[in-house]
DNA sequence: TTTTATTTTTAGCCTGGTCTAAAAATAAAA
DNA sequence: TTTTATTTTTAGACCAGGCTAAAAATAAAA
């Protein structure tokens, strides 16, 4: 049907969109494809071509109903085939992604189908993102999410953790992480993916791994 | 490391090799691979390029030990895939080749090796082919094979069927096929890969989708 | 508003993998 | 052994998907 870059195009327009940029500029998006300008403007038209985006030249792009659709078929996929490694070959969930980049683009939809049943169904992917349904809807995480999900100046409440380690225990006494305790995300460093934050009165520096074992419900 | 195209080769030369050609010509492989004579040989010196096989000019084609070893790990995957398909995702024995034509490229030695694990080391896949262990060792089936494996000639005692279905059953009894009669193989057509067989004193002719039910042991 | 800087697009080239048509090598037949 | 038929290779083209360098459009600054 579509090839395994142009699925893929398609999976970082919608990443971006969902992000907050309502067009999604060429610039923007050849640097989340590590790629160049040009090659994604060739993209750009292909995909529209395809019925897949709307596009007016220096305007940016965005997904038509089709390209979304599409898009959260993949997105459905690669965060099952997470699940699948996770939960049946216990994989450790930063081992992950790599593997289910791959796999997202297996064309089969019994698979993923058969897929899901043998998961029973899962809600969330092993880092707490949402998986969407065979029809593509997902349970918008209205409760809990992972820490590394909040935007700068978004707050939390603790509500859990997705780690069970000692050494993980000791850092979250530390700090005085507990459950029920408020978290603001002050500003996200884009380097190594780590946040700074307000806790208990105080400002602290969360690594990406910690934010992404800390559950948290977001006040709005 | 390698295209998906260069491992389809490899599997094709492998395929070929195995059965009774001991330099693959590069018309046998053209029709192997549904392509044309001119694009074969293009792919065969590069396969040569990257020490995968032996070629010389208009003499065909042979697997190195390199190429040799990347073919079964291929057939591993493959075979691995299959299984998992058939045991854990209940899909039946003839839906399954397609989707491990796909699953069988995905890069990721831990991945294949803890699908191994989940099905418990499982020497041969649901089609009765022998699954090639981590080091490229398959148990070279001594004992029994699926009918549709014998080549012209070669004759088998029926030791077992693989399917319960009712249908299944009426036809063996129509041809009184049972545990412990001998059947060889006299004419194999591969237009629908049916074959002649003489059973119990008769002629008769078998489906590839029958051949591929019965379980014999050869007969050297 | 005009100039300057930035973003985006165009034009043209490259590689992998395919194709067709024609040439060359090998095999079969006379 | 010479001719004819078949197989295989070469030559040149095409498409997808990338690249660089330069041109065009838009945005920012003077």
């Amino acid at each position: 049907m579509f090839s395994q870059s142009e699925e893929n195009y398609i999976k970082a327009i919608y990443s971006l969109a969902e992000a907050g940029n309502e067009n999604v500029s060429t610039n923007l998006l050849a640097e989340r494809m590590n790629t160049r300008a040009s090659s994604v403007t060739d993209m750009i038209r292909r995909l529209a071509e395809k019925e897949l985006l709307d596009y007016r030249k220096y305007q940016g792009c965005r997904l038509t109903v089709a390209g979304n659709e599409l898009a959260l078929q993949i997105l459905r996929k690669h965060r099952l085939w997470e699940s699948f490694l996770v939960e049946k070959l216990h994989f450790g969930w930063e081992e992950v992604h790599e593997v289910a980049e791959q796999l997202e683009h297996i064309q089969s939809v019994k698979l993923v189908n058969r897929l899901d049943a043998l998961l029973h169904y899962p809600e969330f992917d092993p880092h707490g993102d949402p998986i969407p349904d065979v029809n593509g809807k997902m349970r918008r995480h209205e409760q809990s999410v992972l820490l590394h999900r909040l935007r700068d100046n978004e707050e939390g409440i603790v509500v859990g953790v997705e780690d069970g380690s000692p050494d993980f225990f000791d850092f979250l006494k530390r700090y005085d992480i507990n459950l029920g305790v408020h978290i603001r995300v002050l500003e996200t460093f884009p380097f190594d993916s780590s946040l700074r934050v307000e806790l208990n009165g105080q400002e602290v520096n969360l690594s990406e791994r910690v934010a992404r074992k800390i559950l948290v419900k977001r006040k709005l």
